[in-house]
DNA sequence: GCGATCAGGT
DNA sequence: CACACCTGATCGC
């Protein structure tokens, strides 16, 4: 559930998913879907007379969100209010202080969030910089790099936060199968059981909330039949779920809600009643979903469960998983993420540790979890002491699995072990050469390297890139991979690339399409070797993995590197990283006029890299490439 | 009577 | 298997 207290450090003037308390001195209000946890305050009394006497306040949210909010008459006032935004569709809107008439821009772009219709997530650029706020959302590993407005020409825009549903930001929920996955294992089991007879009957004992929609439509379609459900009423204006709902309880799928569904769950029968029209008794299955995960070496796990003689439980989420999340901030690698949510059993201090290390300088802000002050290299093998079992959190953020997408290695014998590597053919879609993730592990060790010197010089080498980003090529796929929730806004796309050219703040016309650039090219920073970014990544990752522990009974299996024979022991990670470290640390020292790596010393590495060559560096052979 | 909040449930 | 939301009790206005 989202804590979010609704406004961001950047842009204070606004508020995002919170009505109540300060956000009633909001200048402009966002709500990124129609769940009641995004709602508070929203039918408030305090909230409705100020709309009254403001000439400028609106809500922001998708056509969608829109549709399913007014469905409810409790916040019919809005009606007037709202100002529904297209998809994909940068838009300005003026921040308008009404006592003052003092004035700030800001342009803000509606990306789909997966999550539930109408769910999406918001980008704000402005005078602070790029801001991204998720909403709740469900993203499959690869899918953030098919999103134009988060790219600038090839490369990733430079992101100043991002506030993050971490709803499961934790290695616990490291794997959830994706979308298609469980709907494919609800597919085969409602198959199963209704082809036996018409009185064959499946009950989807689902929420009472929205987002379950697009297995209605799956089903539906495959099944060719409509879903009963209560009420039509919040689909009537959303025409690509409303034919595939019914209120006539003659059907075999059904959706239908009742308050005591439980009583309805022992009875074996649905809320509508347990005889058919006819008289015939009807044979009824229930299947709740409901979330199901799995640890990071998790063998493939059955995404349907049976819980009784006729009742299953279905995998089924609504928020990304650890490692789709990580998937997504890695790509990203923003400055700053502020979580949303704390999974349970966790702290916030848990979560923004772990956090920080997905961002694009994970020490930078924390001095206090990791000092070195010239202690031993390989003390950066030394945890926080924040929690005992996943201690080891300490290299999450150092993950390779972004770097051997980019890299196109061939990773698909393992897939049923390796969860991202059913996305290794995600691979031809990140953009060329914007590593963010090599640009993190460069960061990271940048960072160690001058532990004790300057902490807080991370932001240059941002701001006045934009210029000099190269236009060649756009980001591939962004056409090519339709998503079920595309089903539920409709596709009036604007010209993205003029519209982001728009300036929206005079004193920095340039920020708001800055993109990253990769550190590792970036000027007048400390740039060591490439060989060694590459072996550091390499051993980090690898004890990342064997550190692991979510399912300590297992043996180390070879997720990394095991085509080449590299196993995951413990002791030969550890001795790799003390070397790498051995080298970051000290042994090499920053000087300001090491250049950077030519790009076709690195393209060589590549080549390298996707040949299975050897380019982990081993103890004492670190040369440069 | 209404709204906010909490506990407890699915 | 931890989402999102419902109901009911209690309190304050």
């Amino acid at each position: 559930m989202s804590s979010f207290a609704g406004r961001m450090k950047e842009y204070p003037y606004i508020s995002l998913d919170r009505f109540d308390r300060e956000n009633l001195h909001a200048r402009a209000y966002f709500l990124s879907h129609c769940h009641k946890d995004h709602m508070k305050g929203l039918k408030g009394p305090l909230l409705k007379r100020k709309l009254h006497l403001s000439r400028t306040v609106r809500l922001y949210c998708s056509f969608v969100t829109k549709e399913l909010l007014l469905n409810n008459p409790k916040y019919a006032f809005w009606e007037e209010y709202i100002v529904p935004l297209e998809l994909e569709s940068p838009t300005q809107i003026s921040l308008v202080d009404e006592a003052s008439g003092e004035k700030e821009e800001i342009v803000v772009t509606l990306l789909s969030a997966g999550h539930c219709p109408g769910s999406v997530m918001f980008l704000f650029e402005g005078c602070q910089g790029n801001v991204l706020y998720t909403g709740d959302f469900r993203f499959a590993a690869g899918d953030v790099s098919r999103m134009e407005h988060l790219h600038s020409g090839s490369r990733v825009k430079d992101i100043q936060s991002i506030y993050l549903d971490s709803t499961f930001y934790d290695p616990r929920f490291y794997q959830i199968p994706t979308r298609e996955v469980c709907l494919s294992g609800i597919s085969e089991l409602v198959g199963t059981w209704i082809s036996q007879s018409s009185y064959h009957i499946v009950w989807l004992n689902c929420k009472a909330a929205y987002g379950y929609e697009y297995l209605f439509t799956n089903l539906g379609d495959e099944f060719n039949t409509q879903i009963h459900v209560n009420s039509l009423a919040m689909f009537k204006k959303i025409p690509e779920i409303l034919s595939y709902v019914t209120t006539d309880r003659k059907t075999q799928i059904h959706a239908c809600r009742h308050p005591k569904d439980e009583e309805f769950f022992q009875a074996n029968r649905v809320p509508c009643g347990c005889v058919a029209d006819d008289g015939t008794p009807l044979r009824i299955i229930s299947i709740k979903p409901s979330t199901m995960w799995f640890g990071e070496r998790t063998k493939k796990t059955n995404v349907i469960i049976k819980t009784g003689t006729s009742s299953y439980r279905a995998c089924f989420s609504f928020h990304s998983s650890y490692s789709e999340i990580k998937d997504f901030l890695s790509y990203l690698r923003p400055v700053n993420i502020y979580p949303s949510v704390i999974p349970i059993g966790r702290s916030l201090s848990d979560v923004t540790q772990m956090l920080r290390l997905m961002c694009r300088n994970p020490t930078h802000q924390a001095a206090f979890v990791y000092k070195p002050l010239g202690v031993l290299k390989r003390s950066r093998v030394q945890r926080p002491t924040y929690d005992s079992e996943s201690d080891d959190e300490l290299f999450e953020g150092l993950d390779l699995v972004p770097v051997r997408k980019k890299l196109g290695l061939n990773l698909e014998a393992k897939t049923e072990d390796v969860p991202e590597a059913q996305s290794s053919s995600e691979s031809a879609s990140f953009p060329p050469m914007d590593s963010s993730s090599q640009s993190v592990v460069q960061n990271y060790f940048d960072c160690t390297e001058s532990n004790g010197e300057d902490d807080d010089d991370d932001d240059d080498g941002e701001g006045g890139k934009a210029e000099e980003e190269s236009k060649e090529e756009t980001p591939t796929g962004s056409s090519e991979a339709p998503k079920w929730e595309d089903f539920f806004t409709a596709e009036v796309l604007t010209d993205s690339q003029n519209s982001q050219s728009q300036s929206c703040c005079s004193a920095s016309p340039s920020r708001a399409t800055d993109s990253q650039t990769p550190e590792l090219f970036s000027d007048g920073e400390e740039t060591p070797d490439v060989d060694e970014t590459f072996s550091l990544t390499l051993s980090a990752s690898l004890s990342n993995h064997s550190s692991q522990n979510m399912e300590s009974h297992l043996p180390d299996t070879l997720i990394l590197g095991s085509e080449r024979g590299d196993s995951g022991v413990v002791q030969s990670q550890t001795e790799e990283l003390s070397a790498s470290q051995a080298s970051s640390d000290f042994d090499v020292p920053c000087t300001p006029e090491s250049k950077a790596p030519q790009p076709d010393v690195l393209s060589q590495l590549y080549r390298k890299l996707a040949s299975g060559e050897e380019v982990v560096a081993r103890k004492g052979s670190q040369g440069s490439v």
